[in-house]
DNA sequence: TATACATATGAACAGATATTCATATGTTCA
DNA sequence: TGAACATATGAATATCTGTTCATATGTATA
């Protein structure tokens, strides 16, 4: 049984504006992890690793030394990203060198400055 | 005075590598502002109602049915979207209906659909 | 193999945030 | 003007999340 509407407005002509859109919907599932994908770039410090990583690869140091910050805290960050496939690393005898995995990851951060360049 | 090094490898030759991505960052406040923008991305239910105004403008109860949430939760979230100049609306009656203000939201969407698929 | 270096990780605490509930504001129409 | 409808909002609660601190893992070199 469906829950009953939240309003006058969509018990009448509108009921199918409801029912169309509804079908049009992307999965739950897609919406989830899209929502996941961008609770990843919602904190400064890891979109500062990002930006940081769009100039360079660099090492876990060298990324805390760029972001005066320690390296218990983005090395925690380095694996939120790893994790969401978004950095890709390398190993070179200790160090441990940590590049962008995507380009898609370029075209959204330039759609979001120029949303607030607006 | 700065902060020292996290760890010998800055100390040498790499010193400038860090220098230069120092250099090349955007500006605090722009990365700030990105954060706080996917921030608002971030979030399950805002994803839902950014993904039925692509369909169709609507008002707050039928979005409200669309998703099968309150009223309130729903009134509350589109403030959200409101303060981040995501959504725009207009008033017809007692409703006021809502749709997308940029078609920024769009791409970078899209994008973030792509980066899913892979 | 012992030591130093580079990175990763677990637990704990503090701060942020989404929903609910109750209610207020604003609009239409009889 | 009063009743009904549509939306907005404040407070409270429960949940989630980022940093810190201590320490573990992994690698190179003397």
């Amino acid at each position: 049984m469906e829950k009953e509407h939240t309003c006058v407005h969509t018990n009448e002509e509108n009921v199918d504006v409801v029912k169309k859109v509804k079908e049009l919907m992307p999965d739950e599932e897609l919406l989830y992890d899209v929502a996941e994908l961008f609770k990843v770039f919602g904190d400064t410090t890891r979109v500062r690793i990002i930006c940081a990583l769009f100039e360079s690869e660099m090492c876990v140091c060298e990324i805390a030394d760029v972001l005066n910050m320690t390296q218990s805290a983005i090395s925690h960050q380095l694996r939120v990203l790893k994790q969401m496939k978004l950095v890709k690393y390398r190993r070179d005898g200790k160090t441990i060198y940590y590049s962008l995995a995507d380009s898609h990851i370029q075209t959204i951060f330039n759609q979001a400055f120029e949303h607030i360049m607006e």
